[in-house]
DNA sequence: CATATTTGACGACAAGCGTCATCAGAAATA
DNA sequence: TATTTCTGATGACGCTTGTCGTCAAATATG
């Protein structure tokens, strides 16, 4: 009587196959989901995409799909994730690598990365457009994330002029506006196929920005 | 041999019934299609809204759908149109009924109509979060809208400040911001409740666009 | 070489959905 | 009153989708 149980391969047991440890496989067959999504939920779109398609797209099949994601919203939630994570890299990168560290030359690296990643129209159309109106469980996500970008844009803005003279509730929308304005803008250049060029969204987002903070200025200083 | 040809009861011909001629019971049918789109799409979602759930809302039967529109999308578009329009009124007619009409004033008003109008969650919900990811043909609608939305803000701003030092491509991005600003306000103030005093959302709006003026102001100015 | 595991291909099944047809009752019309 | 039209209820159909099971080939292990 033998042990017929392939028991439940989920982590690290189970020999090498290709030259490729039991963890090694799932996580390149977990990469191969997500390259697969970011494509089709970036083109054909969320809703359009069935779990055939992405076994499909992937070259795997759907026992491996279900191994690393619950469902097709599951797999979304990890590529926004993903997504956000590298356009958040890429901005901190880019502010912390600026030579002449005055607030405009920092506010205009910190946009134009924020720019050349949403370059990437799928990621782009997946993080504003595909998560919006899924489910309640994404929606959270995707407002924490509008937030985390809030929060790291006043803390931009808070080193390069500390006088805030707003009340917390109305920092938080303040901060929020900013970041719709940039997403917007982002929207609509994927939307008119990236017609404009960065620079001038970086400066049109950039005046935005200097703006506010000239009109913070003058109520303090009415205020004084 | 009789005449046995319901025809295609498509407009003004058949009888009345129940008081109601042909074409008012067609155009109350509609009617009631499109409040239960708005009170469904608004709450359990659009894609999780099915023919049979709006014929049940609406206490109507699936013959009368088809009747009054093609699919669940089509739907959604005279929704989204209508609501659309109904904040666009809004908006103007509070714009027109400013007493004191100093640019100030002017803005605050029409933020303030914005922002009453969608108080209302299940407009704000379909036309800011149902309507996006969902088709082409819906994406070109919202895209459109939002580019009136931003033409009619700049319509204002030229009334108030006929200065704008910038070509047509940066002025557009800068209005597109503009209308992003505004509608990240009113999304996170849909999802967290409302709980932010409505006033407040209207200073932190009145303050970027006040900004912003400002900004390009200064601009003209070193540019002369 | 013999056995166990991994993988991919294929098919099957239930469930949900859009859509249409039928039928009986209510209301209007001649 | 007899006939026609309108309305709602019900059921059926074809299709798609998520999900699972089976089987043979490929690969690893002892």
């Amino acid at each position: 009587m033998r042990m017929a149980a392939p028991k439940s391969a989920t982590a690290d047991t189970g020999r090498t196959y290709g030259g490729e440890s039991a963890a090694a496989r799932q996580e390149r067959q977990r990469r191969q989901f997500l390259d697969a999504g970011l494509t089709l939920f970036g083109t054909v779109g969320y809703r359009a995409t069935t779990v055939r398609m992405l076994c499909k797209e992937a070259g795997l099949i759907d026992r491996y799909f279900y191994k690393n994601f619950q469902d097709t919203e599951d797999l979304l939630a990890a590529i926004h994730g993903a997504s956000m994570d590298h356009i958040e890299a890429q901005v901190l990168a880019a502010i912390a690598a600026t030579t002449t560290r005055t607030p405009d030359a920092i506010v205009a690296a910190g946009l134009d990365a924020f720019f050349a990643a949403v370059e990437d129209a799928r990621m782009t159309r997946v993080c504003w457009l595909e998560v919006l109106g899924v489910s309640p469980r994404i929606q959270t996500l995707y407002t924490q994330r509008i937030q985390r970008f809030a929060r790291l844009l006043l803390d931009v803005a808070q080193q390069l002029q500390p006088r805030w003279p707003l009340d917390d509730e109305e920092a938080d929308i303040t901060t929020i506006a900013l970041v719709g304005a940039i997403s917007q803008s982002a929207m609509h250049w994927l939307l008119t196929d990236y017609h404009a060029a960065r620079a001038t969204l970086v400066s049109a987002n950039a005046r935005l920005l200097r703006g506010l903070v000239g009109a913070l200025g003058e109520e303090s200083a009415d205020r004084r």
